[in-house]
DNA sequence: TGTTCATGG
DNA sequence: TATCCATGAACA
């Protein structure tokens, strides 16, 4: 493809997305006033609660003044000076850490006080921002085309493409706030393993070609390999977890250009959430005999953190060294290219220019035109609603989802048009695309806000 | 204005 | 060489 084709893309793109704009989402005002009372309530009550520490009097003689909880100069001097702890971690700029990971590592249960009062200020944030972007119940999210270096999209005012989804409660709280219009229903439809999968239409590894086609599991095979499990066993809810930890842990980190110290040092901390033990995480000591994976572990001559990190290195160089052969030699032969010609082209026609380091120059057309499959199909979809005059309309885009408020009447046979634009038209459309596409839906029912999504059990013969 | 933290993909 | 891309709030 080339510039003019881009250009198009980005015109068409700007076109339907105002459309979106202009659609917006229906936001429930009196929950917000309601909510950012009762929020408001709580924060004191941790404040309060804090404040009659023996943690915050101290705290309070070292700074001479009232101490502020939200300055993380105050707190990092304040814990790693005052009181002479070892910071679990460090900062880019080689600071010690305050964040959610070092606080909770520190075990002092005023802390986690300071956490709680952290996470209720977060979702306040969310709810005084759609407050103040409201218009008559209504917000209108921003869909940007020209800020994002790698021809990504980006969102503001308010932001719709960073709102809680992981946390379940806070979730719950924010996503509780917004509706579709009256009588209709949201629906979501995601491309899975979207990057993965453009991934593999540059670098073409044949390994991972078979895992895309064949639909085998990529990293409930690294989580066998990772943990040393005897086989996957997806009802078995530790192994679904570790599976997860293995996925976002290991796999996508290694895609990212990470290396297998940090690998290790996650993969170690994660446990912690695991029933069967936090062992490594506490660096270096001898596992605790009387947890269920440490023993696992053990049995198969992994003994404590050091044995795992070691361990970690040896897959990282199975996985790209025999595993990914083919996608690790595509890395760099594609990094050395870009020293060459100091930009790199993305199969949709754009260009990126400037200073790269090695993990930049691999991902950013990864990244650009993953997105660009959305962007197309949202561009079709928008063509196809406003064209044949349906009442169900776009609202917005999140990287590789969009988000629909549906007219009941039209929910399925709407999914089938979705299905076909999004996994049959597209790759006919650009025939750089050699990995199948898929896509999942998940929908609320009639008038339910976002916090209700559930997902679709079968589209088949919609 | 740059840094850190938290949220999403 | 060592995790990619954003927005937004608060602080210094």
């Amino acid at each position: 493809m080339n510039q003019i084709e881009a250009y198009n893309l980005l015109h068409q793109g700007a076109l339907a997305l105002s459309r979106a704009e202009e659609a917006g989402i229906r936001v429930d005002v009196d929950y917000l006033e309601r909510k950012i009372k009762h929020l408001a309530r709580q924060m004191e009550y941790y404040e309060r609660k804090f404040k009659e520490s023996k943690f915050y009097s101290r705290w309070e003689k070292f700074q001479g003044d009232e101490p502020n909880p939200n300055s993380t100069v105050q707190l990092r001097e304040y814990l790693y000076t005052e009181l002479g702890k070892k910071p679990p971690k460090e900062t880019e700029k080689g600071f010690g850490s305050v964040d959610k990971e070092s606080l909770t590592e520190l075990n002092i249960s005023e802390l986690n006080m300071l956490l709680e009062s952290r996470k209720l200020k977060k979702n306040m944030d969310y709810l005084l921002g759609f407050q103040r972007e409201a218009i008559d119940g209504w917000l209108h999210p921003n869909f940007n085309l020209h800020l994002v270096k790698t021809y990504r999209s980006s969102s503001d005012h308010p932001n719709f493409q960073n709102i809680p989804k992981r946390d379940k409660e806070a979730m719950k709280l924010t996503r509780r706030a917004l509706f579709p219009r009256p009588g209709h229903q949201i629906l979501e439809v995601d491309y899975s393993g979207l990057e993965v999968r453009i991934a593999a239409c540059y670098h073409k590894d044949p390994t991972m070609i078979k895992y895309l086609k064949e639909g085998f599991d990529m990293h409930g095979d690294m989580a066998v390999q990772l943990f040393k499990l005897d086989k996957y066993d997806s009802s078995n809810a530790n192994h679904a977890y570790l599976r997860a930890a293995t996925k976002n842990g290991f796999v996508f980190p290694q895609f990212y250009g990470d290396y297998f110290g940090n690998c290790a040092k996650y993969l170690a901390c994660d446990w912690g959430k695991l029933p069967s033990g936090n062992f490594l995480y506490s660096q270096g000591v001898d596992v605790e005999p009387d947890r269920s994976l440490a023993k696992h572990l053990v049995g198969k001559g992994i003994r404590n953190y050091k044995d795992f990190t070691e361990h970690v290195k040896a897959i990282e160089e199975d996985f790209w060294g025999k595993r990914f052969r083919v996608y690790a030699r595509w890395k760099e032969r594609w990094w050395h290219d870009y020293q060459k010609k100091g930009y790199v082209d993305l199969y949709t026609g754009f260009r990126c220019r400037g200073m790269m380091g090695k993990n930049d120059a691999i991902n950013y057309p990864i990244q650009g035109a993953a997105f660009h499959c959305l962007l197309w199909s949202l561009i079709q979809l928008d063509y196809f609603l406003y064209t044949y005059k349906w009442r169900s309309r776009i609202i917005g885009q999140i990287h590789d989802s969009i988000v629909l408020d549906v007219h009941p009447d039209e929910f399925f046979s709407l999914i089938a048009h979705i299905k076909k634009i999004t996994t049959e038209d597209l790759p006919k459309a650009w025939d750089w695309i050699i990995i199948p596409l898929e896509v999942d839906f998940e929908y609320c029912e009639v008038d339910a806000p976002w916090s209700e999504k559930k997902e679709l059990e079968s589209t088949n013969g919609v």
